[in-house]
DNA sequence: TTGAAAGCGCTAACAA
DNA sequence: TTGTTAGCGCTTTCAA
């Protein structure tokens, strides 16, 4: 089947034009006589004319589309991000073409040559859990691809960054934990080269070591596909409950390491909070009518996606390069709800 | 800033050859001597030249490029759909660009027209709840936009179409409940004139004829944004508790509604399942962890989209004009967990 | 076996 | 004020 749309062409044959006295008239130059003008425009307007934009993206060299890719769409924590992006990009006229990578290197890679082969203007990644080269983003960005990285953010790359404060939204959370009386508190966080699973890491390791804790090494474990595959954290919490002291609190990084370890701990027959208390680093909306009702730190979502979104148009639309880089870090917000809080045990 | 990508001239230029003879020899032409392939092939591997697909797009008038239209990717139901529209996308050598309508006709209508003139060479559309006029979707339809609708169809409109069994999994749920002692059942769905809304009332009213309940008008309510605005269903509830016969019994469709539902009831202080019992029509894979772990129909999403985008291919690529349609049903799931199970009241 | 040239839809420099 | 033409990157006749 083929779709045949109409040109500037056959507004001119139909008109007795040009088409470049079309073409103009269409933008409302100020060469062009109002009544040529007013002729064309209804003209086009009556026939439905829509420009072809492949030919204008070709002509400019432009595209006037914005290429984001994520490990998963159903994730809070990314579908409220793409919100964000959207807002912005549609209203400075940019489109979006959102890809997952499913926590794949590869799928990541093939994506990223799709994308800048389809000439997007500029990326927005959040890397996925199994990347630790960089070579990939590298080489696109050094052919003069604008790139902004968010949450998953690559170090050692020079440009723009947008992040919720993981450090702080980890600390707070560990350190309520704390003071509910916790004295054993396990970590289960997403592949360790991530950028965030550092960050939050040494969030949870400071608010230890402020509370006179000890950090113990065995508490700590990497789920590398994020909790895609329930089985590793299943394991990592079997695990965790394997050790001489055995933990009475949890602190959950991402979406969906929380949920999986929600069903790994219903499945080992642990109660919450009075076996382990749990807070979860998660977006979900959800929490409230889980089982029991689940406390989160919060991240700001689709802050982080407007605002990584704003500054990659201000790349993409700078006349010269762009040498000074921001890293933006946004505040998380710490909601308590029944899971992490011990009726008894608390600390007064 | 800007992306300087090679092209077929640059090699041309580097080799001493014409363009022609370098595209011909890119695309391994016969009539090109074994030689110059090589040399042209290698020197292209080299410099890792990309050809420019905008070029390519406007040179074949197509795209390679299917869009969606959902109303919302952070639903279980659609981004396991997507996931089906990818998988075969990817594998037949088409992109995906993702849209959201958010249950908008406005927002509906700006991103067709978008989509549209940016070329996709078809499209999958999942109507919005506010969508009662199909006029945007015929228009194009009748130029030859190819379009496959899946989940909320477009009956008045003549291609393909997918939809799992909604009216066999409504009537699934509700007579599960009616065994589990439920008498009067109230039934919160999305907007009425959704084809999904339709169908999965009439298997609401079926398993209540077959089972010699009454149908009552008063336990049937619509929440016009598909869930998206929590007062709506929190209202619907309160309406349906003030009737004289209190209902005991919910079947909840759609993912946003069944939370909100959930959300709603704990507000409303109602426990589930003895004060009512609860199952949804969703495809969340947190049904476990609620509290009480929620029972479901689950649609086969993932296969959905895998259906309607192997239909919309089979579509672009058809040489002649299609005239037989499909419409898919696909079966879907009862999954019984607590929350539609009254431990006391269960017919025998 | 290779090259020149036209054309996909559009814009813009240059002519008229 | 309007038209002619070249060119964006590529494929594909037609000519050599």
């Amino acid at each position: 089947m083929k779709f045949e749309p109409v040109t500037i062409k056959d507004i001119g044959k139909a008109l007795g034009l040009s088409t470049s006295t079309v073409s103009r008239a269409l933008r409302g130059s100020y060469e062009i006589s109002a009544e040529t003008k007013k002729l064309v425009l209804e003209y086009a307007e009556k026939i439905n004319y829509r420009p072809n934009p492949i030919a204008l993206s070709l002509k400019e060299r432009r595209n006037h589309s914005l290429g984001i890719i994520v490990c998963e769409i159903a994730n809070n924590f990314f579908s409220q991000a793409i919100n964000g992006i959207e807002s912005i990009a549609y209203n400075r006229g940019y489109h979006v073409i959102i890809s997952q990578s499913h926590e794949s290197y590869e799928r990541e890679s093939v994506i990223l040559d799709h994308l800048a082969s389809r000439s997007v203007d500029g990326l927005l990644i959040s890397v996925s859990s199994e990347t630790k080269d960089y070579e990939h983003f590298r080489q696109l960005y050094e052919k003069g691809l604008p790139i902004v990285f968010f949450d998953r953010i690559v170090n050692e790359i020079n440009t723009h960054k947008v992040i919720a404060d993981n450090f702080k939204g980890a600390f707070d959370a560990t350190e309520h934990l704390i003071k509910n009386g916790c004295k054993k508190i396990a970590h289960i966080t997403s592949a360790p080269y991530l950028s965030i699973s550092v960050e939050r890491l040494e969030g949870y390791k400071e608010a230890l070591r402020k509370n006179g804790l000890e950090y113990d090494e065995k508490m700590v474990h990497y789920s590398y596909h994020g909790g895609m595959i329930y089985d590793e954290v299943e394991e990592a919490l079997r695990k965790a409950f394997k050790q001489k002291q055995k933990p009475d609190g949890l602190f959950a990084a991402g979406d969906r390491i929380t949920t999986a370890c929600l069903q790994a701990l219903k499945k080992l027959d642990k109660k919450i909070p009075d076996d382990i208390a749990v807070i979860g680093f998660t977006n979900t909306n959800m929490g409230e009518v889980f089982n029991p009702p689940l406390s989160v730190v919060r991240q700001p979502a689709f802050e982080i996606g407007q605002v990584a979104t704003e500054l990659l148009i201000s790349m993409i639309e700078s006349k010269r390069p762009v040498t000074e880089f921001e890293s933006k870090t946004l505040q998380t917000e710490l909601i308590i709800r029944e899971s992490s809080v011990k009726v008894n045990n608390a600390k007064k």
